[in-house]
RNA sequence: GGAACGGUGGCAGAGUGGACGAAUGCACCCGCCUUGAAAGCGGGCGGCCGAAAGGCUCGGGGGUUCGAAUCCCUCCCGUUCCGCCA
């Protein structure tokens, strides 16, 4: 959520800002819970000196009838009595008005970074590092992934859709090694800095709530609701929720964590799309990143992420590229964001394999995740701040191993396997004949 | 799934209808004392909303009452025992 003290002293600032994600609708939801949260702010004192009120005659009847003045204890609880009446009736409309002003700030995006380049869509994404197209391929790597895998026998897609269905994959032999491989050279490239973790899979809606995947995003994901439980999209869900509702010490900043999970969408806005192969599926594995941080320290940790899942691709040798997500093409989270792609020359495209992005405390609002400051004496200061939420996919299994098929295929078909996977691969250096 | 007992501030732990936002201890902060520290003494010390007045907050929600940490209902969580189970 965005800030709502901020919303209350700059409405123009706030409005300006998410002006530049290029989306009328959302300007619109902004003026409507400005005049929304006028209508709270007023009902707010009217129940308080109701309450206060109510709060001082009870007091009075306590005092009276410890004096043993039994008529004034009466009147006052009468008195009282009839306040109450008013003031319940008070409170339920503050209720009401308070839960439509929360329902619309969950659906309010985030207010990109100055620095986040403004744009309408993907295409004006700008490139960061990298070539606008690799070249150099030889005929025999312009095969897609799913025909040389099918052929060696790791991929194994029919038999996956007979057991769960269209858009569910399945590796097989040297094929289900690489895919595990890929994960644990991932972690242990990372473990450097971060923590492992292997949270739950499955979710309470509040969880999927506070890193902004519901409530608009509900049909994204799967949802077991007999047990009011969520799938989670992304090892980013738990990660994130881990310190929900806790207050840290600014000593412990940042907290760096990673975990390898599967990962399970729905991907009701993609049918039809990438329906072959490995490049989009309801579940995958991933290794993810995730920090929180103070506001300071969240740019110099966005550019290191960054760097990271770079670092992985240049281990495995793949052919990649960073773009910057501008303004219109953000999710809704989104403070600043980027994507590291490596191309595939089999199906000739570019694959995201990693998205990092900067969140603000746009999500530690919303699983209200704060932070005692201290001042240069290392005085605890008063009161509390949010912190600031970063996270990025180390490394996504199925586009990368995809890649890895593609960029790495011989002429006999067979695929050699980069060399930074060795020590993972059971002695396996190359797959097939 | 069944039963019993629990859930109070950073922690421990009192509090069974009114003077309780909450005793006490520990931790923490400021000051005095000290060469420095410890001890001692004095003071302070949760969070949220609000410009303030004030309001909210004793696991969550609902109820009884003029008034609830305290009584009732319900849900959640924890511990122990039983059942079941990988």
């Amino acid at each position: 959520m965005i800030d709502l003290r901020l919303l209350r002293t700059d409405p123009d600032g706030v409005r300006v800002g998410l002006a530049r994600r290029h989306k009328p609708a959302v300007v619109a939801l902004l003026d409507e819970a400005i005049g929304i949260d006028e209508r709270l702010r007023e009902l707010t004192s009217a129940r308080d000196s109701l309450r206060a009120e109510v709060n001082e005659l009870s007091r009075q009847v306590g005092t009276h009838k410890r004096n043993g003045d039994e008529d004034q204890a009466a009147a006052a609880a009468e008195q009282s009595r009839q306040l109450g009446d008013a003031e319940r009736e008070m409170a339920a409309r503050f209720d009401e008005v308070s839960e439509e002003l929360r329902q619309l700030m969950l659906v309010i995006p985030n207010i990109p970074h100055p620095d986040a380049p403004d744009g309408a869509s993907d295409t004006d994404n700008p490139l960061c590092e990298g070539p606008v197209m690799p070249e150099g391929f030889a005929e025999h790597q312009r095969v897609p992934h799913w025909e040389t895998a099918t052929a060696l026998g790791i991929l194994d897609s029919e038999r996956a859709t007979k057991i769960s269905g269209a858009m569910f994959t399945m590796q097989r032999g040297a094929g289900a090694t690489l895919a595990r491989a890929l994960c644990q050279f991932a972690l242990d490239r990372n473990s450097d800095a971060f923590e492992e973790i292997r949270p739950p899979s499955l979710v309470l809606t509040s969880t999927l709530t506070a890193t902004g995947h519901l409530p608009k995003f509900a049909d994204d994901a799967f949802a077991i609701e007999r047990d009011d439980l969520w799938c989670i999209p992304t090892a980013e869900v738990p990660l994130t929720s881990i310190y929900s509702g806790e207050v840290l010490d600014v000593t412990e900043l940042p907290i760096r964590m990673m975990a390898f999970t599967p990962s399970f969408r729905r991907e009701a806005g993609s049918a039809g799309r990438d329906t072959r192969g490995m490049l989009r599926s309801h579940e995958f594995d991933k290794v993810e990143i995730l920090a929180l941080a103070t506001a300071e320290q969240a740019p110099d940790l966005l550019t290191e992420m960054v760097g990271r899942a770079v670092a992985l691709m240049q281990a495995l040798g793949l052919p990649y590229r960073v773009i910057e997500i501008c303004t219109g093409d953000m999710g809704q989270s989104h403070h600043r964001s980027f994507d590291v792609e490596v191309y595939a020359p089999g199906c000739d495209q570019w694959l995201e394999v990693s998205s990092v992005s900067w969140f603000g405390d746009y999500q530690a609002r919303r699983a209200n995740i704060r932070y005692k400051a201290r001042d240069e004496s290392g005085t605890p200061k008063k009161g509390t701040e949010l912190v600031h939420t970063l996270n990025g996919s180390a490394l996504a299994v199925p586009r990368v191993w995809a890649a890895i098929i593609e960029n790495f295929r011989q002429v006999d078909g067979s695929v050699r396997i980069p060399e930074a996977l060795w020590p993972y691969m059971r002695g396996i250096q190359q797959i097939g004949p």
